[in-house]
RNA sequence: GGAGCAGUGGCCGAGUGGUCGAAGGCAGCGGUUUUGAAAACCGCCGUACGGUUAACGCUGUACCGGGGGUUCGAAUCCCUCCUGCUCCGCCA
């Protein structure tokens, strides 16, 4: 959520942001909604102060056992007309909400206007590798070396569905233990949240109500809260804090969560995507930072070298880009993705989006910190970045370090876990 | 799943219809005293939104788990939800 004290302040400054990913922007209705709300809480805050002021006199009546009919007739119609105001105020409340509640983040004023085409290339890390012509893609390769077993768990969990196996679900387990224990090396607080949620944390992490289709939600019982399966564990980390004022002492917090995701991918499946690359659930370690302002530009300078470590420890040629206003998700003001090289599809695949909501998610979560006890509170900034996801690392791991005798070279950092250096059939 | 109890300021805890934003204590902050410290004593000590001010402030409203209701007036009465505790049952 934006500040609407921004907005009507700076409200040009704000449409050109928004312009660069939007088509149209509303801010007068806004505007002209919150005022209205402004007048009918003057109006109710005076009325309910003559109000308090009956209500105090008719009890030192009574106490003195006078009269105080008239004056309770009239505190009675004051209440009236204050109960009117209120039903207004609330439906203005609403309205403007959820007219906010749309609203994206502004972007960055490095992010570029539109959509995926405008993204830019930051970065690229090694090269790619030299492979013979008709080189085995993953799927061949998993297949064959016995470490992913596709037809078995489509047959478990439908399609985007599959079976680590063997030495496979040793590697994708050797992987999850890489990310924590980097993590954990560099002073991230280590979360394993819950997987269901209450529908409350998808509406301030911004999933809802927009992507409500996107994730999968539980069958409940009359009367029961909704619940759902996160998409990402950012959806939990981001509202551990929710409604909360962290002491300042505290920040910046550095935490990070593994968990798997869910999500109904609907129609989203195309033919180059097989195996891993989309699935419904896949396996996923999330940092997450809730920094003052001043450090939020160092945190995600951080989030994004972090990652990008990680990948190249892994030995991965890949590349960073800086997202499109349009291709970056609506409650991001600026977004890194780092794209990992698949030389099957011959295509950057995304492996990871570090991401900075500045202030838009704490608003909207209201998580805020003070810097003096006296001190006006301010919200936090929120960073995220996948640290990493694995489905589409997985798949590069075999397809970059593969052998011409069809063998798979385990990267360094995996192999006290596998406890060999080749994957061989 | 059944039965009962509870949720008050950073913490503990009083308050069962009016003068309660809420006694008292602890912690914290400032001061007096002291060679210094402790103790003692005095004062301050919640949040949000709005008005006013150059500013210190002053001021209005709301908030006693959340939401709704009754009433001229609600921390206090009623409904509902959430959370926690105790007991019984069931299950991994």
């Amino acid at each position: 959520m934006l500040d609407i004290k921004l907005i009507r302040e700076n409200t040009e400054e704000v449409r050109a942001a928004l312009l660069k990913r939007m088509d149209d922007v509303d801010l007068d209705g806004i505007i002209a909604l919150d005022e209205k709300r402004r007048g009918l809480v003057e109006r109710i805050d005076t009325s309910r102060a003559q109000r308090n002021e009956l209500a105090k006199k008719i009890g030192k009546l009574r106490a003195q056992k006078q009269d105080s009919a008239e004056l309770e007739a009239e505190a009675a119609a004051l209440r009236d007309a204050i109960t009117e105001a209120e039903q207004g105020l609330a439906s203005a409340e609403a309205e403007l909400r959820q007219r906010m509640d749309e609203l994206p983040n502004m972007p960055d004023d490095r992010v570029p206007a539109g959509g995926k085409e405008a993204n830019q290339v930051v970065r690229t890390w090694g090269e790619k590798p030299q492979l013979p012509e008709g080189a085995p893609d993953h799927v061949a390769l998993c297949t064959k070396l016995g470490l992913v077993d596709y037809e078995r768990g489509v047959k478990l969990g439908g399609n985007g569905s599959w079976i680590y196996t063997g030495m496979g679900a040793a590697m994708e387990w050797a992987l999850l233990n890489f990310f924590n224990q980097e993590h954990f090396a560099d002073g991230y607080t280590f979360m394993l949240p819950p997987h269901m949620l209450l529908d409350e944390c998808g509406y301030t992490a911004g999933q809802f109500p927009k992507f409500r289709d996107d994730v999968y939600h539980l069958a409940v019982e009359e009367g029961e809260r909704e619940r759902f399966l996160l998409p990402t564990a950012e959806t939990a980390i981001l509202n551990v804090y929710r409604d909360e004022l962290i002491p300042f002492e505290k920040l910046p917090i550095k935490a990070f969560a593994y968990t798997p995701c869910y999500r109904r991918e609907a129609g989203s499946h195309r033919s180059e995507e097989r195996g891993t690359i989309r699935g419904h659930q896949f396996n996923k370690v999330e940092m997450f930072q809730f920094v003052p302002p001043e450090l939020a530009e160092q945190a995600f300078e951080e989030l994004v070298g972090k990652t990008e470590r990680l990948v190249q420890k892994l030995g991965l040629h890949y590349r960073t880009t800086l997202l499109a206003a349009k291709d970056a998700s609506a409650s991001m003001r600026m977004t890194n993705d780092i794209e990992v090289w698949l030389p099957s599809l011959g295509i950057y695949k995304e492996v990871s989006s570090v991401s900075w909501a500045g202030e838009y998610q704490a608003r909207r979560a209201s998580i805020r910190f003070k810097r003096a006890p006296k001190g006006k509170s301010e919200y936090v900034h929120t960073l995220n970045g996948s640290g990493l996801a694995t489905s589409r690392l997985f798949p590069a791991i075999i397809e970059q370090h593969q052998q011409p005798d069809g063998s798979v070279r385990v990267p360094e950092p995996l192999q006290k876990w596998l406890g060999v250096e080749v994957l061989k059939p």
